[in-house]
DNA sequence: ATCAATAGTGTATTATTGACACAAGAGTAA
DNA sequence: TTACTCTTGTGTCAATAATACACTATTGAT
């Protein structure tokens, strides 16, 4: 929560740069020692958790708004981004509305006014990111996703949105480049599917249709050191990954 | 295009009535005769062919706006909308800018912001709708999907985004309620499938297929009158095509 | 009665999926 | 050094699903 001074500076500048009613909120999955992690931001005072979000310049493409954003937050650019849909309930941030409205009149108050977001989603390698709080947040912070702290607003809603479409797109798209490094090995992409899926699978049938995919190349040298057999070491063909990518894999019918 | 009257009189309204920056576009497929048709506007004196679309009231769910407009321009009501996208390049309605920069200055014109589409698209029964103009168009009219007029602004990447959308999902969810009139023959559903698809099926794993999902009742009479071999109605089974429909054909993985 | 057009149905082949078991390498502890 | 444990790599068989394909039945038109 914002004091009355940062409020009016903020609103003043926001309604100079940004476009109003439109906001962008990101779903930042990462995946670290076995676990899907989101990137959550604690906001000074109030103690809420949101998601990592911001607002659309006025003369900014939306992808670019999403990137920029993230940016900020993880330190990382290119970043692979979905657009996955627009909350649009007037109601959505009532939270907000209550908690700012005594502060400013309406027509100088950027947060009393009703906000579109749209949903990203991203897939980052857990170990690039360096979370960076923005200039309203104590925290901001990996979060286990089987552990999650209470959302504030619709940003749960966000969050199983964004997991559901993620689930989705296994079906029909690789996934892994985006969330592995760059180097893995098989049981190690597999512990990543299981983990998006919540669920066990056969490792032979996933080696077996992970490599049906064609995306994969191995290296020549195993992984050293572990204790036990040395895997093979994997790594995404890029070229035939983005192919894979745009034309999807299941053309059924 | 407007002339500088009705402008003027529409952006008072418009901006008392209607968030800015944000609106919203159909995608209305429906299927006629073995052919898959859209519902497009040809604007008063511009000429020009669009997308229905319309803005979004100040404090209205977005998915009410969508349900609205299509309302004024079908007739229908509860129509299958699915959003599909947020078109945000700042240059999209770079045509209506130039169109009108000069008719009223910046502040007072509507048309000359800046305005994100959110993109939904519809399936409905081609003999239930009842085409309506709005007040800007000369004309509301089913079009045929393989022989589009040019569209204006970004409507044919719209368009296009629709249609790709409306093919990935024919992938794990069933598709054709909206579609079909209630009773309809498999030769008649395999005909919507191939058109969507633009691919020839097989007959007989067609059948087989569609009959495996298990949301299709068989009626008792088949359909009378038509030359050649009489072929059995079919009707949705609603209660397992809505479940169908939140499950997934697919539960891969 | 024959023809032309379309609908209904089944089967054999092939590809894909799912279940399952054993051998190989690498550290660890005797 | 050897046996043990843990993990990885790999193959096979059975069930299921997908594909290709051909004949029979019904109806209206001649």
């Amino acid at each position: 929560m914002l004091t009355k001074e940062e409020l009016k500076e903020y609103c003043e500048s926001a309604r100079e740069t940004y476009l109003p009613h439109v906001s962008i909120d990101c779903v930042v999955f990462g995946f670290h020692e076995g676990l899907m992690k989101v990137l959550l931001l604690k906001i000074k005072n109030d103690g809420g958790w949101y998601l990592p979000g911001g607002f659309v310049r006025k003369n900014e493409p939306i992808e670019l708004s999403a990137n920029r954003i993230l940016k900020e937050r993880t330190g990382l650019d290119e970043i692979f981004l979905q657009q996955f849909h627009v909350f649009g309930d007037p109601q959505r941030s009532k939270e907000h509305f209550d908690m700012y409205k005594d502060m400013l009149p309406p027509d100088e108050n950027w947060f009393t006014n009703r906000f579109l977001t749209i949903g990203y989603y991203a897939l980052v390698d857990f170990c690039d990111v360096t979370p960076a709080p923005d200039q309203f947040s104590a925290v901001c912070s990996w979060c286990d996703l089987t552990d999650l702290p209470e959302l504030k607003l619709d940003h749960a809603l966000i969050l199983k949105t964004a997991l559901d479409t993620l689930r989705l797109q296994l079906n029909y798209q690789p996934i892994g480049y985006n969330l592995m490094p760059k180097e893995f090995t098989m049981p190690e992409l597999q512990k990543l599917y299981e983990t998006i899926l919540d669920k066990k699978l056969d490792r032979r049938n996933f080696q077996r249709r992970m490599l049906g995919f064609g995306i994969l190349t191995r290296s020549e040298k195993p992984r050293k050191g572990g204790a036990h057999k040395a895997p093979y070491l994997y790594s995404f063909d890029l070229e035939k990954y983005k192919a894979a990518l745009t034309e999807g894999f299941r053309g059924d019918w």
